[in-house]
DNA sequence: CGCTCCCTTGAAGCTATTCAAGTTGAGTGG
DNA sequence: CCACTCAACTTGAATAGCTTCAAGGGAGCG
C-alpha cells in the first residue's frame, strides 16, 4: 500500500517498512475536490496540511490591482505547507487547477512522524528545500530569462519532476494549464504569453493547447531553456560526483545514515 | 554574551539560558572578510554554515549569459543555509557585499543543537521558512509589482528586518548596496533602476545613493509601495493577529520597541 | 594626479502591455 | 442533433516600459 507522495519521500531518505506504513496510515482518509476549489485561503490558520495524490493545484497570491501570481504548482506526491504549522497565518492561498483527489493530514500526525521518525523527518526537511529551490529558480527565470526560454524552462521542470515520481514517462503526458495560468506563473500578460506559445509549437518545442500542453522531446526543450534539473535535487542519496565531505548524508551508505540518524536519542520528545 | 543572531532566534522561539549559551558557544569563534568575497561558492558542498554579525552578503547566482541574480540578502544576525548540508550541492554562491563579520559553524554543530535543543531547532525552522516566505514576496514582486513600487517594496522589507534585531531604528540607517545591486535583485536593468531610483528621491521616498540609501519616512515609503510585513513572520510565537503584526515595529519608538522586545525573558542574557 | 567604480544622461529600438474585437471548441439544454 | 453559452484562445494596433549602446561626470583612493 503506497502512493505517490510515500515514493516521492522513499527518493529522498531510505524509509524502512514501518516508515511507509505509518505514512500510508496517515494518508489514508483522502477527499475529493472539483477544479478551482480553495484548499487553504490566505489569512487562515489551516489544521491539516494536504497531500495531492491526483491533480494539479498551485500556490497563488492576489494582488491589490487583482491580477494573480503563481508561486508553486503541486503535482501528484507534493504536499502543500507541510510545515506551515509553525508560522502564524498564510500569506497565500491553495486552489485546484483540475479536480484533485488529496489526503488531509493533521499537523499533529506530521510532527509526531517527523518526531518519531528520523527518515521521514529528513524526508521533509528535504521536501521543503527543494521547495525553497524551485522558487529561487522561478525567481532566476522571471528576473533574467527571456519569456519564451522561461517558459520552456517552466515546462521542463514540470515534466521532470512528474517523471521523477513515475508520471510522464512519455510525451504523450498533457500539462493541464491555460495560458493566463502560465502567464501568472511568469509574471507576464496572457495576451503575450500566447503569443510565445505560438513560437514555441511553431519551432516544434511543444505541442497541444487548451489546457493540454505536450513536450514532443524533451531533450530539445531542455537544449532550447538551459534546463539543468540540478535545482531539484532528485538524485537518490549516495549519488554525490563530488569529494568527500564532513557533511554526511549524501555520501552515506544506507548504514551510515541509520547509524547516523536512526538512534532514537537523535529526537528527544 | 549574545549576538544578533541569538537575538533574532530569540525572537522565533522562547530560548532558555542553556540554548542561549550553546549558540553563543557555537557562534564565538568570528572571521572577517572584506567586500566582494564568496563565501559559499556554486557547486561545492561547504563543511560550514556562516552566522553573519555584521554586514551585509548576498546569495546570487550567474546566468550562461554572465548576468547576475540576486536571490536574498543576508543581514547582520541572518544564517546561510544552516539547513543546506541536507542538499547534495549548493546551486548558487554567496558573496559579501560589504566587509563582514561572520562566525562559521560546522554542521555537525548545528545538527547537534537541533537534535538536543528542541527550542533551537524550532527557531531554526523558523527561520528557513520565512527564507522561504520572502523568496515568495520577491518572485510576487518581479512578476506583478511595477519597478518603483517593487523597489520601494525592497527597501521596506530590509529596513523592517534590520528594525527586528534593533537596528535601523531611526531614519539614519544607510543601506549599503549599489544601484547594479539593486538591478540584479529587482530583474532590471542598472540604468532603468537609476531612473525609478531618481524618482523616488524626487518624490521623497528615498535619499542618498552611492552605496548608501536612507529612507527619511519609512511610514510614507510602506504606504507607497503596498508593505505588509506579514510575510516575515516577525510577531512572536502567540501574538498573531493581523492587526498586531501590521502595527508592530514600523511606526513604533525605540522605546516601544523595547517596551516590546527588549524583556528580559525574551532575551534571556 | 590619475585610476576605478559608481552614477548619470540621451537616443534608438525592442519587448511586453493594454484595449478591443474576433474565433474556436467543449459542454448544455432544447 | 443543433443552437446556445462560456471559457480559452487568437489577432491587430497603439503605446508604455524597459533595455541597450554610448558617452560623460563625480567621488574616493593610492
Amino acid at each position: 500500500m503506497t502512493n505517490l507522495f510515500i515514493q516521492k519521500l522513499c527518493l529522498r531518505a531510505p524509509l524502512c517498512d514501518a516508515d511507509v506504513n505509518a505514512l500510508a496510515a496517515a494518508t489514508s482518509r483522502i477527499q475529493h475536490y472539483d477544479a478551482g476549489q480553495d484548499l487553504i485561503t490566505e489569512g487562515s490558520k489551516p489544521d491539516f496540511a494536504y497531500i495531492i495524490l491526483e491533480g494539479f493545484a498551485c500556490r497563488y497570491r492576489i494582488m491589490p490591482d487583482g491580477s494573480r501570481s503563481i508561486l508553486a504548482y503541486l503535482v501528484p506526491g507534493d504536499g502543500c505547507d507541510l510545515h506551515a504549522s509553525i508560522l502564524n497565518r498564510m500569506v497565500h492561498s491553495i486552489s485546484t487547477l483540475t479536480p484533485c483527489t488529496v489526503a488531509p493530514i493533521p499537523y499533529r500526525t506530521i510532527k509526531e512522524l517527523a518526531a518519531y521518525r528520523p527518515n521521514i523527518y529528513l524526508a521533509l526537511w528535504w521536501s521543503v528545500l527543494v521547495d525553497e529551490s524551485i522558487l529561487q529558480e522561478w525567481l532566476v527565470g522571471v528576473g533574467r530569462r527571456s519569456s519564451d526560454k522561461q517558459l520552456a524552462h517552466f515546462f521542463c521542470e514540470v515534466l521532470t519532476r512528474l517523471q521523477s515520481v513515475g508520471l510522464a514517462l512519455d510525451t504523450s503526458y498533457r500539462i493541464p494549464l491555460t495560458q493566463s495560468e502560465l502567464a501568472d506563473t511568469a509574471g507576464l500578460s496572457h495576451v503575450h504569453v500566447q503569443r510565445v506559445l505560438t513560437d514555441l509549437r511553431k519551432a516544434k518545442l511543444i505541442e497541444g493547447g487548451r489546457k493540454g500542453w505536450t513536450v514532443p522531446d524533451l531533450t530539445r526543450l531542455r537544449a532550447f531553456s538551459g534546463f539543468d534539473p540540478g535545482y531539484l535535487h532528485l538524485s537518490p542519496l549516495g549519488e554525490n560526483s563530488k569529494a568527500e565531505t564532513t557533511a554526511d548524508l549524501s555520501n552515506a551508505t544506507r548504514e551510515d545514515f541509520l547509524k547516523k540518524f536512526g538512534s532514537s536519542d537523535f529526537f528527544p520528545d
